[in-house]
DNA sequence: ACGGGTTTGTGAAGCCGTGCACAAATCGCG
DNA sequence: CGCGATTTGTGCACGGCTTCACAAACCCGT
């Protein structure tokens, strides 16, 4: 509610935005999913838009959305709702998104390449910078406008395009040595798709996508509902979005 | 630890699987960490792991390690440790792995050529079934030992093949269409890779896949560490696995 | 047989996240 | 200007998850 709870030496550009104390993780994790339903609202023409009318959106419950918010120093109004463009340009504040992030792409192997052709993360606030991968033979290949680079570059590769993501599409063998090299070139934030755990150093963030894993969940509760659970496959009412897991 | 908490008609094949009470869904969704971690270390010969070690090769504390695994019935000896081939037939069993799960990919594009190029889902309990697309130029085309079939003919192809969990690539505008298909034609898991929500019956389960979102959960933490932050850009110690996020 | 070392399984405590429920605030309209 | 309708912001209670700490259980060498 205060607006500005901590001193700053002065709102750096643009909207008002005062240093949030600290966080909630969750929350963090849910912002980018506000972000995806604000842009679609506001394509829609909506301008204003309620707690529950995002919540709906977004998938989750009116009350979360609101406490989320309030995180963030609130500018919803009481009886009315939340500015549209006011509440995406304060969540891109929020996420470090003012400003686009170049994110560096390692092993252009099958997967790299579908990850490189895609279109739409420049929406999203992200624009590849680099590909970088260790085959001679790759090295060179050129993807729309961007050419293969050796991974021996990667620390003038990271300066020079100011990287600030690194992404691992590299076998699993090679992973740990991709995340170690990116480190040393001073990369601190990693999205990894090689299904492994990688140890970094404190102060470097690392997120994994492991598809197969998010198969396995849902075969889990695949497989409880084929067992007994006659709830499971009888209940077909509403049509409620019913998601399972984070 | 009880063998039998509840009545059952039979073990059906195989080991002795007590079926669970209930499950915690944080549990879950890391026993596929377990299991894939697991696998490494019987790669690597050993026979049997402590906790400790298997928290290490998946990223965890021991204590949730061994909280989870007790969940599972406790197959431990004390002093030693658990059999590692136990454990993995165990934590199949529970994620309905041991047989084989047939899964369908709608949208031959982009993302879906890579992942029907993936040969590494069938070390994980999973068979790529049938590729789908709506476009005609794609109906035909064949990779593998697969052939790309006409969405028209979903629910003949969901029962020919036993399909068991649809995974949606194409884009956004095409989803939520391509979902009620494929509940109509009665499959109740849904991966999905298109970044909008979707809405499914009670009873289906949908987990989504949104790789901007995971770069803007990165890049929010990278934006903390740049600004007063001391303590993100400063510390450099150990080599800890330090994973942010589930 | 037995004691020392090791590791499991779990009670208990604390933390975080969720959702309810309601007071406060704002708007539109008569 | 006042009133009813609407929606936010939040105190509070509850449930789930995580972590600690330790007794019980087990192995092995002597
Ligand atoms: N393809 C998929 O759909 C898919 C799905 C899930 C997970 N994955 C995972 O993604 C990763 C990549 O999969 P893929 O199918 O693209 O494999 P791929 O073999 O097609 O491509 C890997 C690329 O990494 C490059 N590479 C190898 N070692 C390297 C190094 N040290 N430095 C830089 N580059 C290096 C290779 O030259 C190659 O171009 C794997 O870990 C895989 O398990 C892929
Ligand atoms: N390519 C990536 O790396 C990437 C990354 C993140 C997210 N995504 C998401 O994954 C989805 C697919 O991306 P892409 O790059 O592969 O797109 P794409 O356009 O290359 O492929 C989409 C495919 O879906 C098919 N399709 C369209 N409507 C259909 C329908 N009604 N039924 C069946 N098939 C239909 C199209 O014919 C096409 O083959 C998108 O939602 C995209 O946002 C892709």
């Amino acid at each position: 509610m205060s607006q500005f709870p901590r001193g700053s030496t002065g709102p750096p550009d643009g909207v008002v935005v005062p240093d949030l104390p600290e966080l909630p993780e969750a929350t963090v994790s849910r912002l980018p999913e506000y972000l995806r339903a604000l842009h679609q609202i506001a394509q829609a023409g909506q301008d204003t838009v309620s707690s529950e009318a995002l919540a709906a959106a977004a998938g989750v419950k009116s009350a979360k959305v609101r406490k989320d918010l309030s995180q963030l120093g609130s500018y919803g109004t009481r009886g009315v709702g939340y500015e549209v463009a006011v509440l995406i340009e304060q969540i891109e504040q929020v996420l470090g998104l003012t400003q686009r992030r170049n994110v560096a792409l390692i092993g252009v192997g099958n997967l790299g390449h579908a990850l490189a052709g895609y279109g739409g993360f420049g929406s999203r606030g992200f624009r590849i910078g680099a590909l970088v991968d260790a085959d001679p033979a790759r090295v060179g290949e050129r993807l729309g406008d961007l050419v293969v680079t050796h991974i021996d570059e990667l620390p003038a590769t990271v300066a020079a395009e100011q990287i600030a993501i690194g992404v691992i599409t590299t076998p699993v063998v090679a992973a740990q040595a991709v995340a170690d090299r990116l480190v040393a070139a001073g990369v601190t934030s990693i999205l990894n798709f090689a299904p492994c755990v990688l140890s970094v150093p404190d102060g470097v963030d690392v997120r994994n996508v492991d598809l197969a894993i998010e198969l396995q969940i849902l075969s889990f509760h695949e497989h409880r509902r084929g067992r007994g659970d006659p709830d499971g496959a009888a209940a077909v009412r509403r049509a409620a979005p019913k998601v399972v897991g984070p």
